[in-house]
RNA sequence: GCGACCAUAGUUUAGUGGUAAAACUUCGGUUUGUGGUACCGACAUCGAGAGUUCGAUUCUCUCUGGCCGCCCCA
């Protein structure tokens, strides 16, 4: 019985070109967050245990992360999001280093799920953070930074709408209304499935928890409470401003609650519009109290992250996805292999001058080292042989058009920069 | 964690209670410095284990994996 070749279940093996593919889908991301001042940080996948155990949502911790106790009797648990490490990092230096912090971070989540359509155990995932900003500016600076993002790939306001709630609102409301307090949590939960159900269904499960009395909905609808009121229009200004300022695909969603338990102030959700894909893309919102798990000062943050396959999802979905060509410019042919030596030898040369070169190694025929450089995407090969290491003219040939162009060595460089 | 469906070469799929076909891919070849076409050849203990049977890839069960819905979420 031999090994099965497969990866562990729920993960995936990226070969070269997923590679290529995921590294070009970052490095657009990358471009955008360095626009806006965002520097990159990182830390190990393996966190205690204890850093999710109060703030993350209860199910997540439970149920769905990677969890072991190690050799030394410590619990680790594999991190199944980023905010908390990044909270933990930015108060550990909370003196030290100048805020407000713009920092976003690339890598690798794990959650212990079943997978299915965009969801697996382990993804990719971008956090990008403001750290050290009370609410206003910075929120709107951060659903920019997300629009910009998608607006990189050349996605169009169309393709996408930005549904926008506020934490305070909800739990003002909850609190105006005839709900009972330890019954908010649920109620959120079932409001964040509202979409989800039959209107009657919602409708029943809301009277389990409401009662006859007044439902947080209606509270907000109604906007007789003070506090109520306030954070309503506190929510209507900033989508104003955002759409003042150019961001107009901005929706009021009362049903918006998102899961972590952290959020304290505006939530948010760049959702795909296309029906085919109705899902969130990015994720996030503001958390004013997590950097207080770790130290006495209150440190304001808002953030959002987003994930490698809901992004590529929505990317096919509106036929986005960037074309990748990660291969070599030009092939070096061997007739034989006492031509090797030489080959690499003018190969380095060529490298000098800033292009890649794949030396052929096999000694096979020129015919067949041909097709290998087709297989490869390599348009142009030379086949180099003991009359090109003596001359200082080597054949150029484009294997697209099969076109043939003896040239000066050194010559390449710009004739290969004409043809790309 | 719950439920549905699926599981045959690297891939996509045929097929049968008596040990399996095709296309494409990959690799090798069609005699030695120039390819894309054509031709020949190689590559499957039919996901794993158990049961029924004279005999199972084909039927049953369990497991594993995939996919989808729920939950949750990116």
């Amino acid at each position: 019985m031999k090994l099965d070749t497969d990866p562990y279940k729920g993960v995936r093996d990226f070969y070269p070109d997923d590679k290529a593919r995921l590294t070009a889908l970052f490095a657009i991301v990358q471009d955008v967050l360095a626009k806006y001042g965002y520097s990159e940080y990182d830390a190990s996948p393996l966190e205690r245990a204890e850093l999710y155990e109060s703030k993350t949502s209860e199910e997540i911790v439970n149920e769905q992360t990677y969890t072991f106790t190690d050799r030394g009797d410590r619990k680790v648990t594999l991190r199944p999001e980023m905010t908390p490490t990044l909270a933990r990092m930015a108060a550990a230096k909370r003196r030290e280093i100048p805020f407000p912090l713009r920092w976003y971070s690339i890598g690798n989540r794990f959650r212990y799920e079943r997978p299915q359509k965009g969801r697996l155990r382990e993804f990719y995932q971008v956090d990008v953070d403001l750290v050290g900003a009370p609410e206003g500016e910075a929120d709107l600076e951060v659903i920019r930074v997300g629009r910009d993002v998608l607006r990189a790939f050349g996605a169009g306001d169309e393709t996408f709408s930005i549904r926008i709630n506020s934490r305070k609102l909800l739990t003002a409301a909850c609190k105006a209304s005839a709900l009972k307090d330890e019954d908010h949590a649920s109620y959120m939960r079932l409001l964040d499935r509202k979409n989800k159900m039959e209107a009657s269904e919602f409708e029943e499960k809301q009277k389990e928890l409401v009662g006859d009395g007044k439902d947080p909905l209606a509270c907000i609808d109604g906007a007789d409470d003070p506090s109520v009121k306030e954070e309503k229009e506190k929510l209507e200004t900033f989508i104003a401003t955002l759409k003042e300022r150019g961001i107009e695909n901005v929706v009021y969603d009362p049903t918006l609650v998102r899961g972590f338990d952290y959020y304290t102030g505006v939530i948010f959700e760049f959702f795909d519009t296309d029906p085919s894909n109705a899902r969130a893309l990015f994720g996030g919102g503001r958390y004013d109290n997590l950097l207080s798990l770790f130290s006495n000062d209150e440190i304001p943050a808002v953030g959002f992250a987003f994930g490698d396959v809901t992004l590529q999802d929505f990317l096919e979905t509106h036929d986005l996805l960037p074309e990748v060509d990660f291969s070599s410019h030009i092939y070096l042919a061997t007739p034989s292999e006492e031509n090797i030596p030489a080959a690499q030898a003018f190969a380095n040369e060529l490298r000098e001058q800033g292009l890649s070169v794949f030396v052929n190694l096999s000694g096979k025929k020129i015919g067949d080292q041909i097709k290998d450089a087709e297989k490869r995407n390599i348009t142009h090969v030379i086949v180099y042989g003991e009359d090109e290491a003596k001359s200082s003219m080597v054949t150029l040939k484009n294997i697209e058009t099969g076109d043939e162009l003896e040239t000066k060595k050194e010559n390449i460089l710009d004739l290969i920069n004409e043809s790309l």
